[in-house]
DNA sequence: ATGGTCGCGGTGCGA
């Protein structure tokens, strides 16, 4: 079973680039964020035509947005943290499938240090984790995957020293991201590509994509027992050089 | 070293 995340920066706008990549990649379970579109509107008939028939969506008109899009039954669909109000920006999605249970995250960007959002960008991390302590155990299955927005250590940050105290790379954000991660999650990406320094997102700006200044901020964390049946993860920057992309690139695991 | 780009929606803001 293959699993990817990516965020696409808006569903209607990179519509043909997921279909393609779809039809290429050929993930059972794709986990799409920013999808910028009311799920009335969201392009469902489409990704049913490649076989991707079940959808758990959740999405708003012009901000954030996350899906969930499956070639095999999802069950238990379950939207957003516990103690979020109805109106709360719609920026998680969680299912199972075969078995596993899937949560979707596009984690708030924090706009800028130590304003109202990154508050609510660190507090966003904290509730997460919050939730995994007071539902699972670390030997159920379980993948949370998505855009976190944080990049987790030095060799996912293209350069150190021009990101140190910025946003995505902050202390306090690494602080969140990796007490996140504490709850038992496994990297799959690290878990096979060592000290590689590749990324999965770059700025609009294309030089930036050009010269590689990237940072990993997209990922595929398992369960412990889940990571060891994971046969590879990898970065597929491809879609990123295709004509008007998202700024993002997709996350791939694959399962035995 | 600086400034550079999109998406949304119909102007400037968010990323």
């Amino acid at each position: 079973m293959k699993v990817a995340t990516w965020n696409v920066n808006s569903i209607k706008s990179r519509l043909q680039h997921a279909l393609k990549w779809c039809s290429v990649a050929e993930p059972d379970v794709l986990c799409l964020q920013e999808t910028k579109v009311l799920d009335a509107d969201f392009p469902a008939r489409e990704f049913a035509a490649l076989g991707y028939e079940h959808q758990a969506l959740f999405g708003e008109g012009a901000y954030n947005g996350v899906a969930t899009l499956s070639l095999h039954p999802l069950e238990n669909i379950e939207f957003n943290l516990p103690d979020d109000k109805p109106d709360a920006q719609r920026r998680l999605v969680a299912a199972t499938v075969n078995g596993i249970r899937i949560f979707n995250a596009y984690a708030p960007h924090g706009t800028k240090l130590g304003s109202d959002k990154y508050r609510y960008k660190l507090d966003w991390h904290r509730r997460l984790r919050k939730l995994f302590d007071e539902r699972f155990s670390t030997d159920d299955d379980v993948i949370l995957c998505g855009d976190l927005n944080v990049a987790p250590h030095e060799m996912d940050v293209w350069k150190p020293t021009v990101w140190k105290d910025k946003l995505h790379f902050s202390k306090p954000e690494r602080e969140a991201l990796m007490d996140l991660k504490r709850w038992g999650f496994i990297d799959l990406f690290r878990q096979f590509n060592g000290e590689a320094k590749e990324f999965s997102w770059w700025s609009v700006f294309h030089s930036d994509f050009e010269k590689n200044r990237g940072l990993r901020i997209d990922f595929i964390w398992a369960s412990p027992t889940l990571a060891e049946d994971c046969t590879d993860c990898w970065i597929d920057r491809e879609p990123r050089t295709w004509e008007h992309p998202s700024d993002h690139a997709p996350v791939i695991a694959e399962f035995d």
